[in-house]
DNA sequence: CTTATTTGACCTTC
DNA sequence: GAAGGTCAAATAAG
């Protein structure tokens, strides 16, 4: 219980650090050249941020409700993370590993994310990025569907033991459209740290382009395949958990003071991915309300990027969307107090906001 | 050679 | 028992 209120503590104080962070970067950019979207983005920014720590006054803590499983989903199960192949025989080690795979699928967190891809834009189908290198594990027909459905791992899942999965679904109704739905969050290192990067780029892009949506030059900067793009999606494991800590919230996050050794490692990893994965090209939405407090209190957001359309929906919960504490922007509920890309992060790039 | 995808078999859930 | 989900060997791609 304590240890509740302490994670709905620290929730509450990240949210007032991040809105203080957002207004002093608004307050740079008043001062610089950046344009008004921006600003206007650094606002709802902020708005979002007090207004979630009032709910949470309100609302008292949820965190009382974390779920026990949560600790047992990122336990490392999986024969990626176990002593491979000593004490245990592999087939014993199959066998563990499978029956806590299946055993464990009623309590992952779940959830459906629309996405809408034109032909023409290069990111057709299970290629729409979402800012994660999925590996794919499987396909499957399923009964009454035209399509058949594909699943998905994260690359990591072996190296980080990472477990997170998707599941791609061509749409019967509009083959245009993949409803992806995603179980398990991510806890691989690089993942985390390029989606924060991205999300901030893509928020800006976002309020940017205002309603017209994004329009992100993705054909013309994608050097790289798909799967090797990294964008936001950070909080794709955060929205269906239930209330926790914010280091349940950020288990591999890449706080500086949470980094093994020197912060620098961290940001060095950092810089370099965000130059490795070319992200500025990569960038794809999926701007999904963090579960901030409340589990049931997800929050449709969209975003339209160059033909792609990022439509989440909340298959899990047994009633409808009833977040009244969001931006409408989209969300990004990371603390900039703790996220050291002060120094690293172009905010003041014209190239990402010109 | 390494990494990713395909695909049939197997397992779990309903 | 059917359907969905996952594994892992075979194969393809880079």
């Amino acid at each position: 219980m304590e240890k509740a209120m302490d994670g709905e503590q620290k929730t509450l104080i990240a949210e007032l650090t991040q809105g203080k962070e957002l207004a002093e970067q608004l307050r740079k950019h008043l001062n610089s050249i950046s344009s008004p979207e921006t600003r206007q983005f650094l606002v709802e920014k902020i708005l979002s941020s007090y207004e979630k720590a009032l709910s949470m006054l309100n609302w008292g803590p949820c965190a009382v409700e974390i779920k026990p499983t949560i600790s047992t989903l990122e336990s490392p199960y999986y024969y990626a993370n176990s002593s491979p192949r000593s004490d245990v025989s592999d087939q014993d080690c199959k066998d563990h590993y499978q029956k806590n795979v299946f055993k464990k699928r009623k309590t992952e967190p779940r959830w459906t994310e629309q996405v809408k891809a034109c032909s023409g834009t290069g990111l057709e189908g299970p290629h729409v990025d979402d800012g994660y290198s999925w590996r794919k594990y499987g396909q499957k027909d399923i009964l009454g569907a035209n399509f058949p459905r594909g699943y998905y791992r994260c690359t990591h899942r072996h190296s980080q033991g990472c477990l997170a999965t998707k599941q791609v679904q061509r749409s019967d109704q509009d083959p245009t459209i993949f409803e992806i739905t995603y179980r398990g969050r991510h806890t691989c290192f690089k993942a985390s740290r390029l989606a924060v990067a991205s999300a901030s780029l893509i928020n800006a892009k976002c309020s940017k382009q205002g309603k017209d949506g994004c329009q992100l030059e993705q054909p013309e900067q994608k050097p790289k395949p798909l799967k090797e793009y990294s964008s936001f999606n950070f909080r794709e494991g955060l929205k269906s958990q239930e209330c926790e800590t914010v280091d349940d919230i950020f288990p591999f996050f890449s706080f500086p003071d949470a980094s093994s050794g020197n912060g620098d490692e961290g940001n060095d990893i950092f810089k370099e991915s965000m130059m490795e994965n070319d992200f500025l090209g990569s960038l794809s939405p999926a701007f999904i309300s963090p579960a901030t407090s409340d589990s049931s209190h997800l929050v449709m957001s969209r975003c339209h990027m160059n033909g792609i359309d990022h439509n989440v929906k909340t298959p899990e919960s047994n009633s409808p969307t009833t977040s009244t504490t969001n931006s409408s922007i989209g969300d990004w509920d990371i603390s900039l107090d703790n996220v050291d890309f002060d120094n690293d992060f172009p905010f003041d790039n014209p190239e990402l906001f010109a």
